[in-house]
RNA sequence: GGGCGCGUAGCUCAGUUGGUUAGAGCGCGCGGUUCACAUCCGCGAGGUCACAGGUUCAAGUCCUGUCGCGCCCA
């Protein structure tokens, strides 16, 4: 083994060893599988950080779940990103100087395909170089013929029940992707605006009276076909049934009395333009009022718009506003802040009108994905993200499923030009109208690309087919994803899971938080502040860009990432490392035990720091696994690293250097317990870094073929004695480096002890060489005592719990400096005596605290009490 | 307007069910050629756990309010 950790020097092949094995494949058996579908990464360019913290996370679980002895599945799969897709290829496309439209539709999607396939295999070797441990035999992309059917099906299972319908309705348009968009696809965004006050003449008055109007959106002005009023408002009881003649256009318009009208906002009279706003759309269905749309829908005016026609709508406000005040009709215009609808995805600003579009009738399908919620046969982690979701399902609009695009899933819906009729088929073509046999014409537009996404978790298991893996895998177990995507995506394969499924597609949603940039930024390609986990895997390894995204985070929330903070993991990988070359040294010719799972846990004549490193061992394991079990991973982790670091390397491997240098039995029992030790640590550490884990595992004695398919460590019993004696030690330690250094005696020097271990005396006279080499006391200058401590004058008192050490240092100790440390422990030890006192003299504490707490209590003011007298006896020996 | 999260060491963050003296990494100071590791080792400094109340024998942790930052929804 080299010197230094190298992690291209292990990853290279490891991964397709793996692969070849068929370890990713779940294991044959009737054990609960546990189940797991990949959020499928969209095929529009390179994976991101935030890739890389979903890979680390679901391999973290899919890999203990493995080791458990699950069969465990996790399912990769990639999406065709709808919009996203189709507005890289237009890139594309418009850096060669041409649009879609010269291509035509075929030949654009021909291009989108080859866009994917590129991306879909660079996607696959991305998610090898994180290590991805996915099941690839089972891989699906959202437009394979599979899935494909699978959209198809479920578009005429609902339009069949009444839950799609294709009807009017203000949508959000965006005129630059010249689509539809849905609620969640538009960004609200409070902007610096201004509302405008119009006055609108009524007609007939004869004392020139005028209803004031208010509106953010001037230009809409020449779509108004009403003004509306409370009905009880009586300021405007009069005009109820007259009518009020449109500035510029010159047109009458009625007013009209309408509960939605707010009498308390603004005059207390709005303009009703239906065709470009919800509210008012309502209001004109009520009042059947006209619905002209003024806007083209590539964001100019339209001939409606009369003397604005063809101009943009940012030019049409200006001149309209210009206009309105030469004619006298601006009464005021005030600043203004309110929120403007963006395209998720280009920015631009959206238009609501009315459009003809396809949509999916959501109150009967959140009904049951709401009861899923409160009942508890879904769970989130954290628990906060239920009431987001809740809050979601309990208002819900319909969803606007249709989009102006080419690249997605085509509406399987075909219209007849002869009869008329609307054929809804699960067939990918349909050559004639089953009604007449007339022509057939399919619906030009494509499906919101959730929508083929929320039947992902059974879409992929082979659904409608009744396959094998869909009665074997459905309902899956986890959902790991995005918290931002709870609607999008959680919350439609809920209700798609249990409408056609009749199950929930899983049991827990995990929700990771966002990678954000070191400022804390959120990182995108337009502001250049991205960072390539490709690049850094290769530079750290991919080992410590995992062990870094998992551990540095907690769930739900965002993190930032810091190279600093891979560093820092590519650090512990190289001790990792280092810790199993000393180990293999330690081992030797030495014949280490195998049990059935792996080295044979280390039995008979043991030291006591093989005891307590087998305890700790114990303790470390019991936790990490309820960790992981709660879906705490990252603390797991943390954990498993601090066992490993400073308690197996700093003390363990530091206090086994005495008897490896010891009788052939001592360092066969240092090997056995070095291999056990340190295997099992790679075992619990396997799932947050796969590669070095395996490397080294294979390096040490161990059985089975690989780390990856090794059985989940199981705690032993504490050894709580060796933990308490052991750690004494350590801390007397502690103090004995803490005082030679105050002391300034040289590090490499070698000194005298008394060590008075009172009760522990026989524990520490029998590691007392360990404790010799760990505070570098000469074995031949080290005295162990029962009795209490004594000291001669040039000495140093050091004290660890019930335990004392006196540094016999003639012509080094500063008398004064002594004196003033030993009253700064008398002090430290008063203020613990006075605590513990304080919490035995209270009467309320002693009746209702646990009997484990008040012995806690007990055991602290006692030696608290011990150390008192000590210190007591050394100040009064130096006088004062 | 409604909801949620965050505020802990100089920086970035952990700290599940309340329980001894609140932790880590990085940074900082001092020291180190100990035969696994300088990607390291030892020692140290550094905290009013945002603020104010409350519950409790006991609060970083639970409750209420205030302030600051962020996010989601309307």
């Amino acid at each position: 083994m080299t010197k230094a950790f190298d992690p291209k020097a292990i990853e290279q092949g490891l991964y397709d060893r793996w692969d070849a094995a068929g370890y990713f494949a779940p294991s044959d058996g009737d054990g609960q599988p546990w189940v797991m579908i990949m959020p499928p990464p969209n095929l529009t360019g390179e994976l991101h950080i935030g890739h890389a913290l979903f890979v680390s996370l679901e391999d973290v679980m899919t890999r203990f779940h493995r080791m458990l002895g699950e069969p465990t599945l996790w399912l990769p799969g990639a999406d065709h990103a709808g919009i996203a897709g189709q507005w890289v290829v237009e890139k594309e496309l418009a850096a060669e100087g041409v649009t879609r439209h010269h291509l035509g539709r075929e030949r654009f999607l021909e291009r989108v395909w080859a866009y994917m396939e590129r991306y879909r295999g660079r996607t696959r070797e991305q998610l090898r170089l994180l290590g991805a441990s996915c099941d690839w035999s089972r891989f699906l992309f959202t437009m394979d013929p599979g899935p494909s059917r699978a959209v198809r099906h479920v578009f005429k299972h609902l339009y069949d029940k009444g839950l799609i319908y294709r009807g009017e309705r203000i949508i959000s348009w965006c005129p630059r992707c010249m689509t539809a968009l849905s609620d969640l696809e538009v960004i609200h965004r409070e902007e610096q605006s201004a509302l405008w006050h119009l006055a609108y003449p009524v007609e007939g008055s004869e004392n020139g009276e005028v209803v004031i109007v208010a509106t953010t959106r001037p230009e809409t002005m020449l779509g108004d076909t009403g003004v509306a009023v409370h009905p009880e408002d009586a300021r405007y009881a009069h005009l109820i049934g007259k009518t009020v003649r449109l500035p510029i256009l010159d047109r009458q318009i009625p007013v009209v009395a309408d509960e939605a009208v707010d009498p308390a906002f603004g005059t207390g009279a709005v303009k009703v333009t239906p065709a470009h706003d919800p509210n008012d759309f309502e209001i004109g269905r009520r009042h059947g009022l006209p619905m002209p749309l003024v806007m083209n829908l590539d964001g100019t005016m339209n001939e409606a718009a009369g003397p604005f026609a063809s101009l943009t709508i940012a030019d049409a406000r200006r001149g309209v506003v210009e206009r309105l005040e030469a004619d006298g009709a601006l009464v005021k215009v005030e600043p203004h802040t309110h929120s403007i609808g963006h395209c998720q995805r280009c920015d631009t600003v959206v238009q609501p009108l009315v459009s003809k579009q396809w949509f999916v009738k959501m109150a009967p399908l959140a009904k049951p994905a709401i009861a899923a919620a409160n009942d508890g046969r879904l769970t989130f982690e954290p628990d906060r993200f239920k009431g987001v979701y809740l809050n979601w399902l309990e208002n819900i609009h319909d969803w606007c499923i249709s989009r102006q695009l080419w690249w997605g899933h085509r509406i399987p819906v075909w219209y007849c030009a002869d009869c008329g009729e609307t054929t809804v088929t699960t067939e990918e073509t349909l050559t004639a109208c089953p009604v007449c046999g007339g022509a057939v014409q399919q619906d030009p537009d494509v499906l919101d690309t959730w929508f083929s996404s929320g039947l992902w978790p059974f879409s992929t298991l082979g659904w409608p087919e009744q396959t094998e893996d869909l009665r074997r895998f459905y309902p899956g177990t986890m959902m790991e994803t995005g918290y931002e995507i709870i609607f999008f995506w959680v919350a439609r394969m809920v209700f798609f899971g249990l409408e056609i499924m009749g199950e929930v597609p899983f049991s827990t949603v995990y929700l990771h938080g966002m990678v954000r940039d070191a400022e804390g930024a959120k990182m995108s390609k337009t502001k250049g502040n991205v960072l390539d986990p490709t690049g850094i895997a290769e530079e750290y390894g991919a080992d410590a860009l995992r062990f870094a995204l998992v551990t540095q985070g907690s769930p739900g929330n965002d993190m930032r990432l810091s190279l600093q903070r891979v560093e820092a993991s590519r650090n512990f990988a190289n001790k990792l490392w280092n810790a199993t070359r000393f180990a293999l040294r330690s081992i030797g010719e030495a014949k280490v035990e195998l049990a059935a799972d792996g080295p044979a846990r280390p039995t008979g004549d043991l030291a006591l720091a093989d005891r307590w490193i087998l305890s700790r061992l114990d303790a470390v394991t019991a936790d990490a696994t309820k960790l992981m079990t709660g879906h705490l991973y990252g603390e797991a982790g943390r954990q498993v690293q601090d066992f490993v670091w400073s308690e197996l390397c700093d003390w363990y491997i530091e206090a086994a250097k005495v008897r490896g240098k010891g009788t052939a039995e001592e360092r066969q029992t240092v090997a056995q317990t070095l291999a056990y030790t340190l295997e099992r640590s790679l075992r619990l550490l396997h799932p947050y870094m796969p590669f070095i884990t395996e490397a080294l595992w294979q390096e040490l004695p161990h059985v089975g073929e690989s780390v990856m398919i090794a059985p989940w460590p199981v705690a032993g019993t504490r050894d709580a004695a060796a933990e308490e004696d052991f750690g004494v030690l350590i801390d007397l330690v502690r103090a004995i480096r803490n005082a030679r250094a105050e002391a300034s005696v040289e590090p490499a020097r070698w000194i005298a002890a008394d060590v008075f271990a009172a009760g522990r005396s026989a524990a520490f006279e029998a590691a007392r060489r360990e404790l010799g080499a760990l505070a570098r006391i000469d074995d031949a200058l080290l005295h162990l005592h029962a009795g209490t401590p004594v000291a001669g004058e040039q000495a140093l008192t050091v004290l660890a719990g019930d335990a004392a050490a006196v540094l016999p240092l003639a012509g080094m100790v500063d008398l004064d400096a002594e004196r003033s440390r030993l009253r700064r422990e008398v002090a430290e030890a008063e203020a613990e005596r006075d605590r513990a006192r304080g919490q035995l003299a209270n009467e309320r504490f002693m009746s209702r605290a646990p009997a484990q707490v008040v012995e806690v209590q007990r055991r602290r003011l006692a030696t608290a009490e011990e150390q008192l007298e000590v210190l007591a006896r050394r100040l009064d020996q130096l006088g004062g």
